[in-house]
DNA sequence: GCGACAG
DNA sequence: ATCTTGTCGC
């Protein structure tokens, strides 16, 4: 325990760990350098803070840079973090990423314990923050985008920041973000509302002490997206008490001047069910791999010759928060009639996020198909019938198009409402709607001219529309044909089938929240 | 007929 | 994820 600590892992460009290395190994000695204080110069202090002071240093061999952090060993004590402190060291020292501030080495005095860091000449974000008032979302989403890549990386890690404040990203003389502090932080109590505290970032599981997991940087990094947003914490108040109660409630509201995109994007963090907060592995990956993948918004066949098509749907529904039944009903076309009713049941894994839409549904769709082709190759349908929008969606990628590109089959969104894009919403549809006849289309496309989906008057007398989208290898004016054969109700008669099925099955097994 | 629910 | 709607269960 006395003796003295060898170095920590060291980044591969670091000028100490190049010394280290270049040093001839003598004898089986592999104790690699041993650094001290008097190895540096040491000047102007950086940051003062509960632990101890933070330094500018020169490394002297090498007239490097670097930032000393200096930790008092009897404060630690006090606050029952001396084990901790070693782990922490020893986990940081690990972490090698462009946006996680580097610890070159460390070393200890009989009294103190000392950090030898990446130097940033802009300091904390925090002071930058203070400096603006505010950022404007460019700037902001610059950090953000920069603290989530380091983020992502301590996932892969598995290692929580737990911390994730202003304070604690550091930025660069490159204006680089460099997260910061891995638990054992000096606290910069003078900054922050010394009231409050850090209290501001604390997710809900954290405030009624119960457990959590690597979910918390997702809250708080959603906290940090408000904060940078618009210059205050969304839980801001004046005592602890309301503090914590507004997160325990989750109650903040935005100013009017954050974009829809910025507000959508803190509400899809900031959720009080961690498995609800959006993630960036798998959504996102999925995300990436199938955009990365060819849509085919043209006909892939001749749909009008052949008069054998067979009109397919699945639809998905769930209340337990991972299980899903899902419903695949082929029917035939034109006639509507019903052929085949496949039902699957399975646990889902990926969180429901609004807004990226299809991930959880598409596991349930490509099962109810693979057995499909399986046991009734013969039934096996010619295109889907998706429920919800396909192409047409704020991301160009809705269920429809999920379900056509990753089970490789032709599909066609069917929507009951719109996502607002590029200005046309709910409102502007029904207004388009209500200026058709009943049992006729037209065809909406957003200012630039591009085509978004098609709009279907049902033939009674609801002005309730019917949006149909590009899904995959099936046109628009296609889809808008084969949709209105399967309308004998107002949804299409395959989806319609489904989710009629579907909802049964979980009624049946209770789990349907009305039912208890 | 009324209430719940739909992702 | 708030359909001034459609459907089902009771």
């Amino acid at each position: 325990m006395a003796a003295p600590r060898r170095f920590a892992q060291l980044s591969v460009n670091s000028p100490l760990k190049k010394e280290i290395e270049s040093k001839p190994k003598k004898d089986d000695e592999k104790k690699p350098t041993q650094l001290s204080l008097d190895m540096f110069d040491v000047g102007k202090p950086l940051g003062q803070g509960k632990f101890g002071n933070v330094y500018l240093v020169k490394y002297k061999k090498y007239d490097y840079v670097c930032a000393l952090k200096v930790i008092f060993k009897r404060q630690l004590q006090k606050c029952g973090m001396g084990i901790q402190m070693k782990r922490e060291i020893e986990l940081q020292s690990h972490l090698n990423h462009p946006n996680i501030l580097k610890l070159f080495g460390f070393f200890e005095d009989k009294n103190r314990w000392f950090l030898v860091l990446e130097y940033c000449k802009k300091g904390e974000l925090y002071g930058l923050l203070q400096q603006a008032g505010r950022f404007d979302e460019r700037r902001a989403a610059r950090y953000i985008k920069a603290t989530t890549e380091a983020l992502k990386y301590c996932q892969e890690m598995n290692c929580i920041h737990r911390d994730l404040k202003p304070e604690n990203i550091m930025i660069d003389h490159n204006d680089q973000v460099k997260l910061a502090d891995f638990g054992w932080s000096v606290h910069t109590n003078t900054k922050r509302n010394t009231y409050c505290g850090t209290l501001d970032y604390l997710c809900p599981e954290i405030v009624l002490e119960k457990y959590y997991d690597g979910s918390i940087d997702q809250w708080c990094l959603g906290v940090l997206t408000f904060e940078l947003c618009t210059g205050e914490p969304p839980f801001q108040s004046n005592s602890r008490e309301e503090v914590m109660k507004k997160v325990r409630n989750v109650k903040y509201s935005f100013p009017s001047y954050l974009t829809n995109d910025c507000k959508d994007f803190i509400n899809k963090l900031i959720q009080y069910d961690p498995s609800k907060r959006m993630i960036m592995e798998k959504q996102w990956e999925n995300y990436q791999i199938l955009h990365s993948k060819d849509v085919i918004l043209e006909d892939s066949h001749d749909w009008t010759l052949n008069t054998l098509l067979r009109g397919l749907d699945i639809s998905f529904s769930t209340n337990h928060p991972n299980l899903a039944i899902g419903c695949l009903v082929v029917c035939e076309y034109p006639s509507g009639k019903e052929l085949l009713t496949l039902t699957c049941r399975k646990i889902i894994t990926i969180p429901y996020i609004s807004g990226f839409l299809g991930f959880r549904e598409v596991e349930v769709y490509h099962e109810l198909l693979n057995d499909c082709k399986e046991k009734y190759p013969e039934l096996y349908p010619q295109v889907v019938l998706v429920d919800g929008n396909g192409y047409y969606h704020p991301r160009r990628f809705g269920s429809a198009t999920h379900v056509g590109v990753y089970c490789d089959i032709p599909s066609i969104g069917v929507a009951k409402t719109v996502l607002c894009v590029d200005g046309i919403g709910k409102k502007e549809i029904n207004i388009i709607t209500s200026q058709i006849k009943p049992g006729e289309s037209t065809t909406v496309s957003t200012s630039n001219g591009e085509v978004l989906c098609e709009v279907i008057r049902s033939r009674g007398g609801s002005i309730n529309p019917i949006i149909v989208s590009c899904g995959n290898k099936v046109s628009l004016s296609t889809a808008v044909i084969i949709c209105k054969e399967c309308c004998l109700h107002k949804i299409p008669e395959p989806i319609r089938l489904a989710d009629l099925i579907s909802r049964k099955l979980l009624r049946d097994e209770g789990l349907l929240s009305h039912m208890n």
